[in-house]
DNA sequence: CCGTTGGAGTGATATTCATCACATCATAAT
DNA sequence: ATTATGATGTGATGAATATCACTCCAACGG
């Protein structure tokens, strides 16, 4: 478990260093989780206590529409980070789920604590602020892809920027990330 | 000019409060500037400096696809942030232009006296952490609507949610932004 | 005041993509 | 092993949207 959570470290220092103490002290907010394929993490119409961070395994988050259909987010893996965040941030209740692809293995800290680490200590300030940064700009560069690309080429762009993703997810998962039919995407 | 700035002050203590010393540091790293409409903010090919906080105008962000057209990905109005946040925080070349369209003044920082900003001042990276958290918010959302809604109810929904952006935007730029062609939009 | 430019609407047609129906194959559960 | 379930492919058809062509009109600069 302590190679696990230092795991966790090495991510977080990629960003921002901490002393040994800090991260004894953030680290001690961590809770680890296990979860089976098909179990949830976040449910829709659920409180979202906790983000998660992927130590091992692969998960879906997902809005289901009037028909039932679901479209997907996001797909995390390992050292991803997760959860529905507009829920989670500002305590509201989900309208995403998130579902294990994979058996899989997390941390999870709560949304308060969180709030806390990053008021009580620069570095976790920081971390959070430059992981969300980077997150910002990758939903921009989707939105981009949605309003210039076709289909076929988010798929094609997929291919070779995510191809360790591709092998692990069925085809009609990608055809809902990428807002395409089944159909379609296996004419491609 | 302090008032002004002061503005700037309240928008950033919405988030994260500041002593006066703190602000009078902060705020001295910040530059105000003034652009006419039609004159770009940030440039196709150039490097990015700064990233801009809009205190009075309208600007809009956009790429440009292999067959001219333009993509609009962000309008920027009083209290919003603008910049290519690519290029800005890895230091390339700018993806995007940012073109004024209506004359409009700024606040601009660059980003080493921002990430210089963020390392000494815990406010700071707070504040920073929960506008980009914010901003992670509403791109996740739009994403969804790429892949939930159809344009007419993306149009609906930016009509609820955005009036006053509405009324002083051009409906063309509105189609841009909402990824529909400005002859489909003129029909809902 | 006139001429140019840009915003906006609309008809006709082409293209992309969704949907429905069905078949095949692999895998998982009993 | 047998059955059920899920993943994938494909043809036929229809709906949503793009594109092209044209018009009208308001705003703006000379």
């Amino acid at each position: 478990m302590e190679e696990k959570l230092n795991l966790l470290r090495i991510h977080i220092e990629k960003m921002a260093k901490l002393t040994d103490d800090e991260w004894a002290y953030v680290s001690s907010h961590f809770k680890y989780r296990a979860f089976k394929k098909h179990q949830y993490l976040v449910q829709i119409g659920q409180p979202v206590p906790s983000e998660f961070w992927i130590v091992k395994g692969l998960v879906k988050s997902f809005a289901v529409d009037s028909d039932g259909k679901e479209h997907i987010l996001q797909f995390g893996m390992e050292d991803y980070w997760v959860s529905d965040y507009n829920a989670y941030q500002n305590k509201v209740s989900a309208t995403l789920h998130v579902d294990c692809i994979e058996n899989s293995e997390f941390f999870s800290i709560s949304i308060d604590d969180k709030e806390k680490l990053c008021r009580e200590i620069k570095a976790m300030a920081n971390f959070s602020r430059l992981k969300t940064t980077h997150g910002f700009i990758a939903l921009q560069q989707r939105v981009m892809s949605h309003l210039i690309s076709s289909a076929e080429e988010r798929y094609n762009s997929l291919l070779s920027n995510q191809p360790g993703l591709v092998q692990r997810v069925p085809k009609k998962l990608l055809a809902s990330y990428l807002g395409v039919s089944r159909e379609t995407l296996s004419r491609f």
